[in-house]
DNA sequence: CAAAACATACCAACTGGTCGGTATGATAGA
DNA sequence: TCTATCATACCGACCAGTTGGTATGTTTTG
């Protein structure tokens, strides 16, 4: 079985992301990692470098898997639709849905944990959290360019503006989700930010490109 | 000189606030703070009986700051216009003016850093948290109850979603904020913010009570 | 067998917290 | 006014437990 070492990794990383999530990262020790999957200590450094490894790992792991779930929902949105500004309020819809049902009622971000505990990370894993958000954002923007190539925005907004907000209304959710203990808290403003949405693209004047 | 301990207390707490705001709350020692104020652990431990209690205290002030500022921009914004969404709209600018001018580039939110670390308060600080946050909320809703008394919004929303919206946007701005050190973040989201309230009550077509 | 995967024992530094003591000043009785 | 009494504010050595990390194994797998 030449995964077995990567199982007992999964598994404390696993851990480490419930853990760091409720205690934050420097509330977590290892030993509670290992107490947590009754893992050794031998398990930990053989599979880590360090505390700050682990760190590295995790937010790696959760861009990753974050990721993935974004072009699941970008897939199927363009599935049900060739309208861009369909497929953004589709895919909205299936994030809220996916978010609801989360079987965690204090999912969090973990991109939040570590700017919040930024002081206890080296810069290069800061700067991994920050590119990932942006790379995020960027996404969003040619979404919302797309759109814009084709609805004209009642009032004078850039695509950037409203990829910006998209991630920051989510991010300001999941705290008040978690502050709160409210699992439709995130679902809430994701349900405004189309409302927003549909007031700006209102009217479907399409836009002829002038060329 | 009655406030000498006061001022000791005043300067813990402001030494606190800052390493917790910037290393999370189980980041930063009791030494660390001692280091950085130049005090002893017997200052410490006559003023806190202990972490918890400087947790406590800790959110206690902060709350306390922040209702001031509130109070401070609502006084401001009711001199300025007899118009409840004008004053909404000049209540917001002010907070854009206040969290752009802030001399620390990434301010943060102390309630956030509390509930990413939830499961190392005791549950009366975390209630603390949760009530401050709803009462926050409460204000607003009063406030969007006000503009909604005179204006009818052109999409069906409720003064407590408003509410909601405008807590968790600025929470998602400053976490933003933090992770790229980009002071104008949580001002673009406010900005934002107005420019959907702007649609929502764009008519002027006051709506006169029944009665 | 060699390497990977894990276990165990251990360490120095740090953790929150305690405790006996001191410096300072207010109060009040003689 | 001198002095005994008392409370607040603070000091710093010390403690038991925990921290991240290492050194040295033993087991498992290819």
């Amino acid at each position: 079985m030449a995964n077995r070492g990567e199982a007992t990794r999964e598994k404390l990383l696993d851990a480490a992301k419930e853990l760091v999530m409720s205690k934050g990262f420097s509330g977590t020790s290892i030993d509670d990692v290992l107490k947590s999957t009754g893992m050794t200590k031998g398990a930990f450094f053989h599979h880590f470098k360090g505390k700050a490894d682990l760190a590295r790992e995790l937010v790696k792991r959760y861009a990753l898997g974050d990721l993935k779930m974004f072009e699941e929902f970008d897939r199927q949105s363009i599935e049900q639709s060739d309208d861009p500004l369909e497929q953004m309020l589709i895919f909205l819809k299936l994030f809220e849905k996916y978010i609801s049902n989360s079987e965690d009622p204090a999912p969090g971000c973990m991109y939040a944990v570590y700017t919040y505990e930024s002081r206890q990370f080296d810069p290069d894993v800061l700067d991994l959290v920050s590119d990932t958000l942006r790379k995020w954002t960027a996404i969003y923007v040619r979404k919302f360019q797309d759109i814009m190539d084709v609805y004209k925005p009642a009032i004078d907004v850039t695509p950037r503006q409203l990829a910006e907000m998209i991630v920051s209304v989510i991010e300001g959710g999941l705290v008040l989700q978690r502050a709160h203990g409210d699992t439709g808290t995130t679902r809430r403003q994701s349900e405004q930010f189309r409302n927003y949405l549909g007031l700006l693209f209102k009217e479907p004047e399409k836009r002829v490109a002038a060329e």
